[in-house]
DNA sequence: GCCGAACCGTAACGTACGGTACGGTTCACG
DNA sequence: CGTGAACCGTACCGTACGTTACGGTTCGGC
């Protein structure tokens, strides 16, 4: 029985990961219709060496969805002293990291695809892209947003609620969009500006004195 | 050639609405996964009738979506006065109505139809999902909003921004979570206090006078 | 230089499913 | 009745693609 999420760090050796490369390239341009053959084709190895590595199609899209999560270990925000300021700045990084993720033709793609597989009730990939995007920086949001309530500058019960407003106040409904086919790719100047509205409009309502 | 969005008013006989139900319930029970033979079994029709009346496989999918969201025309908010109360009480309204389509069964099962769909260069079913989904909320809400602002009650640059951030603040990361497969049905009472807080917050933000 | 393992390229197999054809049945209409 | 249109059920066709099989090639170890 296989488990339900595979979480073990899979590890591949560079010729592995030139095909899942190639795999993910080709989801991108041509999302979940890709065929064996052509990930084979573009990669210049040979279905029976697919079969070998991944086991069978799914296992193929399984690592080649989880090697790109691994890689989203956006920079760690360094000590952020507690005062309003930092902590602004802390919280609208993270607004940006945000939103700039999800905007990405990467983002679209592997969430698309690994929505595809949630509604065949294969929700591996569901779980670990669900696993590897909001909830990765929810984790690393998390002990911000509770230190600055520690300091008194901000005022929630749960975490948990303040970061899905945060995150709802980001990306708002751009992601949908996205994935529904609307073609926009907003320019890092546009990123930065939604990230300083939603950290304002957060602050807004989470912070104990808003005007400072 | 046809029409990228077919917006025409088609209307269907009550023996073809038998078949898009059948039709939206296999897509519910099984995703995409569906075959034009089982629908053909669940409706008691042939398949040669299902081609005749909509083409092929997507044409059926695409009436099914349409006549579907047709019917989401939820009641238009009659007439508020103008007070804080009302205002109020309108936007919650529609905070209430939004979320709890976005969390149906319905609502999960045809946007990720219109997901695949656009992963595959075929932007027809996400245009019709946009239209009647976020889209059509929007268009609804829009009026409330400007009369709130007209009245002093409310403060904006741009009923869209406005309307983007409350859509965030009702919807956070629900509808990507359920798209992805986590399985949550929040009962009635649940998403009423999520659209209470979500009201409250979005007046956090936008109301001239929070406290009023 | 020899051996075996790993890998490439390609051909072939099996199957599921979209789409079509066709004989049989119902039913409205004259 | 008689007739024809609409529809049902089912058998059938074509094809795309996942998967397997196999002969040929590279390459590290002895």
């Amino acid at each position: 029985m296989a488990s339900a999420v595979a979480n073990s760090e899979e590890v591949f050796t560079p010729r592995q990961q030139q095909v899942l490369t190639a795999a993910l390239d080709l989801l991108v341009e041509q999302g979940d219709r890709l065929t064996m053959t052509s990930v084979a084709r573009r990669a210049s190895c040979s279905k029976e060496t697919l079969y070998k590595w991944f086991g069978d199609r799914d296992g193929l899209l399984t690592a080649t969805v989880q090697w790109q999560a691994a890689k989203v270990k956006a920079p760690q925000v360094d000590r952020w002293r507690l005062d309003s300021a930092s902590l602004r700045q802390s919280i609208e990084q993270f607004a940006r990291d945000l939103l700039g993720t999800i905007v990405g033709d990467v983002s679209v793609t592997l969430n698309r695809l690994a929505i595809g597989h949630a509604g065949a009730e294969k929700h591996g990939l569901g779980a670990i892209v669900l696993e590897n995007g909001p909830l990765a920086i929810r984790k690393r949001l998390k002990p911000v947003l509770e230190a600055g309530r520690e300091a008194r500058l901000l005022r929630f019960d749960s975490s948990e609620e303040a970061y899905r407003s945060f995150f709802g106040l980001v990306v708002r409904d751009a992601q949908i969009r996205l994935l529904l086919g609307e073609t926009f790719t907003p320019a890092e100047a546009e990123i930065a500006r939604d990230a300083a509205r939603a950290t304002e409009q957060f602050l807004a309502i989470y912070a104990v004195h808003p005007a400072a």
